[in-house]
RNA sequence: GGGCCGGUAGCUCAGCGGUAGAGCAUCUGACUUUUAAUCAGAGGGUCGCGGGUUCGACCCCCGCCCGGCUCACCA
């Protein structure tokens, strides 16, 4: 028998001893007077002396660490990320409850009642007069000094990584402010937020391969989408002129530190804007999103203080030249030259190849938030051409720490030219191209109505979540990332004993 | 998918071609203000899986599984 199935039997052993104290082991209502984190609020900063008014708590949580000394104890419990000590003398309990504290193991939930004071050492604690039994844990948990430090695990067992390693529960706490602010700063701005489809029997809106799904019913292959843009457009043309949505996209494509074939994405379509006004939007919007995570607009990243308030404004073609790597620094007229880009780049077309060059030589050096404008138009295929130079597009993209963090542009609303921009992609696939864009008929169906014009941005939270989180992984923003499957586990056969 | 690194007790980690180790955790005992509690004792291992080399493999070789980093693709 391994050690955890006898610690596992062990531990299922305790419950019909503390039922013979007549408690149940599972499952019952506590109504608690404080959390752990209000009374650490509240009553930190009081002395021992000023606790000599007595205050009576009521507190629940799971046990963190247990020191018993004969007849008296300590333990530490633990409630989301806050902890405090608890203190149960013989003496001071009835003697049901000094037997259970007797039969406690670690990651037990309980609750307790007693009055605040503290310790010969000075430490905040409970002094207990009742103990109550709340649920049982019934295997190993991780060690306390280390906490749990295996990868794997704490991405494949979150809810053990959640209470092993409480600062995680952070991050996710700061995500969630990120989300909430960017849906306040919206709301102020008359956004109404909207869903759309996730299974689409068309797919849309970026460069992506999709998965694939099936309706039984319907007996048709749906795609999980990659992007919700089409269907957002068309509420534009619908007169919801302010719309966003916050949900996840699939793209069945490769896993790494940056990607993960869920992700979460923010779009927001705003009518009679265009490009320029949401680069001022996203400006106000990623500085208060900043300020709402983290308290401020400079945020610390790998050592680096990204400025959240001062985001630069650069063509890509300046990006080229400002951060070229290399002795032969081009000039701004040679990044515009066909001739020169063909000599520095072996893709296609002129527009392949400026996007080329910049992600070998611009990309990864964006380490300050900034904004990147102008994009080509082949890879531009919703976007608005620019009027002083048709092979570019109306469309900038927002980088920082050399990721790429939020895309926009004024949205190309002359169906005609949506229609020709689909047939460049449909060439593009013929060539091979798996993730050229589809022709969406009922999309230009919908353009043909007239769709006002409009600027339309889509912001990367996981992204902005790691860089709000000093986070270098995706997968320690997202609760449970994508893994293989670990095969069998077995305590469903150590339950059925 | 390629390259590099890793998988040893429940957790965190040593180890090494010659009898599998430590700390925490667990169990027994002592202890009525401890705090990485302390003290005395005990139990606990398919060394990721499968082959091979060898008198002998956790260790060397081959294949596979799982993970991390990285490159490619992408956001």
């Amino acid at each position: 028998m391994s050690l955890e199935q006898e610690l596992f039997e062990q531990r299922l052993a305790r419950i019909p001893e503390i039922e013979k104290l007549g408690l149940k082991p599972y499952g019952h209502r506590f109504e608690f007077s404080h959390t752990l984190s209000r009374i650490l609020d509240e009553y930190s900063a009081r002395t021992a002396e000023e606790l000599s008014e007595r205050v009576n708590v009521k507190v629940c949580g799971r046990i963190q660490t247990i020191r018993r000394m004969g007849k008296a104890g300590f333990l530490h419990l633990q409630q989301s990320t806050a902890r405090l000590q608890v203190y149960i003398k013989k003496d001071a309990v009835p003697e049901a409850d000094f037997a259970l504290y007797q039969l406690l193991d670690l990651g037990d939930i309980i609750g307790v009642e007693g009055y605040l004071f503290r310790t010969r050492t000075g430490e905040l604690s409970v002094h207990a007069e009742r103990l109550y039994f709340l649920s049982k844990n019934l295997l190993g948990v991780p060690e306390k000094y280390h906490g749990l430090e295996d990868v794997e695990l704490r991405y494949r067992q979150r809810y053990l990584d959640l209470f092993a390693n409480p600062e995680v529960q952070k991050v996710f706490e700061t995500r969630a402010r990120i989300i909430g602010s960017f849906r306040r700063q919206l709301e102020a701005r008359d956004f109404l937020e909207v869903e759309t489809p996730m299974m689409q029997p068309l797919y849309g809106g970026a460069a992506a391969r999709p998965f694939v799904t099936h309706h039984n019913t319907l007996d048709i292959d749906l795609y999980l989408r990659i992007a919700p843009e089409l269907y957002l457009k068309r509420l534009i043309v619908g007169g919801l002129e302010r719309v966003y949505e916050i949900n996840r996209n699939f793209r069945n494509e490769g896993v790494s530190t940056r990607h993960n074939p869920e992700f979460t994405m923010l779009e927001f379509y705003q009518a009679y804007t265009d490009y320029k006004g949401l680069m001022d939007l996203s400006c106000e919007l990623l500085k208060q999103v900043a300020i709402d995570a983290t308290g401020s607009a400079v945020v610390n990243y790998q050592g680096v203080a990204l400025d959240f308030g001062n985001i630069r404004r650069l063509s890509i073609r300046e990006a080229v030249v400002e951060f070229w790597k290399g002795p032969e620094k081009p000039t701004l007229e040679q990044v515009k030259d066909p001739e020169w880009l063909r000599s520095h780049s072996s893709k296609g077309t002129p527009g392949e190849q400026l996007m080329d060059i910049f992600e070998r030589h611009g990309e990864d050096q964006l380490v300050q938030p900034a904004i990147i404008y102008e994009f080509p138009v082949e890879v531009s295929p919703l976007a608005r051409q620019s009027d002083d130079d048709p092979s570019m597009t109306d469309r900038f993209e927002i980088y920082a720490a050399g990721m790429e963090i939020g895309n926009a542009y004024t949205e190309l609303n002359d169906p005609r030219e949506q229609r020709r921009r689909f047939e460049m992609q449909l060439a593009m696939r013929e060539r091979g191209d798996a993730e050229a864009h589809q022709m969406d008929e009922d999309f230009l169906r919908a353009l043909s109505y007239a769709m006002p014009p409009t600027g339309g941005e889509g912001i990367g939270i996981d992204r902005m979540t790691m860089l709000l989180t000093d986070s270098t992984s995706i997968r320690d923003v997202i609760l449970f990332p994508l893994l293989r499957p670990e095969g069998p586990i077995g305590i469903g056969e150590w339950l059925g004993k």
